[in-house]
DNA sequence: CTTGAATTTGCGGGCCCCGCAATATTGCGG
DNA sequence: CCGCAATATTGCGGGGCCCGCAAATTCAAG
């Protein structure tokens, strides 16, 4: 059997693997909640040994996480594409809304219940943040550069990374609230626009 | 031996073993890495069994921690009792920089390496920022009151909260890579300052 | 088909955290 | 001063996580 394919026949199957697992753990931690899955049933889920699924995740709630994290790895990466000339909050409001936008589909209920479970779940808020931070220091990165900044002197960008943050953390929790569902986009579009205008009291 | 003391006598001497694990974890944690620092090593210098330790923290992390979020607590509580009547970020930037303000003393040796030593250590931080959501939460409540908002509904008090969470954390975080020492408090209002002007893009 | 590299797997082991029941300590009323 | 009830501490046992290591399997390339 000669299938040769592109050169990342291995990658992809290590990819798929990868995105397997993920998927089961997030999956069978919203059936039963996060405390009565074991790394056996993932793992099973996935059709590998359990001892794999430690080549893949140092644990669990790294695995459940991956995916969202991945996602904010994008806004990054989108934000280093915007026009360097073009307004930081803007460029920022951009990038995050993108990302966040899926198309025309409604949150999808399976994946809403996910998340929803995921900022249940201490546990997982903590290992989400924690990749979260690494995220940060992209950002923070990205517009030290933008600015003229220093990342590694100047308070700025690390303010400013961390404010974005909260923005997205902000516009998700109330996005997960929100019964009568409202675009998450808006809710970002919100929030950091709100940021900008220095967080006036309301009313 | 009639020592009859004040009725929490009881209760002080239980907060001593609480104080003297997380010291103690904090303590060996510093000196080794937490990597090899073991419950066993924890309970033993502070004199209690290790069975003892779990009793009062469920992880090593969140003995480490303790001290931290028990600062942070007080920020909140500060916070409750500024007069109603005073805008928003002058009760915040009060609140902040008094719990912050160690007196004259500067930066304690011991106590600075510790704090550089749990934002290094990414399981550390985790922990910090979960504990962290926690305060946020009731940050979140106090302000809502503050500005007749609903902090179950609106967007405000949650975004609010979570900015202010930013600040502190950028301004620690700065505070400790700055080699001629900066009074923290000091930072911290230019945060909070540079938050309520909306960011804007230095220079 | 052979071969070398990459992946998966099983095993062993150290450690963490918890429930439970036995013990020890402490404050209180008699 | 004493015994009692409440509270805290301790030891034990056990399930589970995560990792290092080395054997076995898979895979691409010659």
């Amino acid at each position: 059997m000669t299938t040769s394919r592109a050169p990342g026949h291995r990658e992809r199957k290590k990819q798929q693997t990868r995105e397997a697992l993920s998927w089961a753990a997030l999956r069978l931690a919203v059936e039963r909640g996060l405390g009565d899955v074991l790394v056996e049933d993932i793992a099973a889920e996935a059709g590998v040994s359990p001892r794999t699924f430690n080549n893949y995740f140092s644990s669990k709630a790294e695995a459940i996480v991956w995916r969202q994290l991945d996602r904010l790895h994008r806004v990054t990466d989108l934000l280093r594409e915007r026009p360097p000339a073009e307004p930081l909050w803007e460029a920022v409001t951009h990038a995050a809304t993108t990302t966040f936008d899926h198309g025309e589909s409604l949150p999808d209920q399976q994946w809403t219940t996910g998340v929803r479970l995921m900022l249940g779940e201490s546990e997982l808020q903590a290992e989400l943040i924690r990749g979260g931070a690494a995220v940060e220091r992209e950002v923070a990165a990205v517009i030290a550069e933008r600015t003229g900044t220093d990342a590694g002197r100047d308070l700025y960008p690390l303010l400013a990374a961390a404010a974005i943050g909260a923005a997205i953390r902000s516009a998700t929790e109330q996005w997960l609230r929100t019964d009568p569902p409202v675009p998450l986009p808006t809710l970002l579009r919100d929030a950091l626009d709100a940021l900008a205008a220095g967080l006036p009291a309301p009313e």
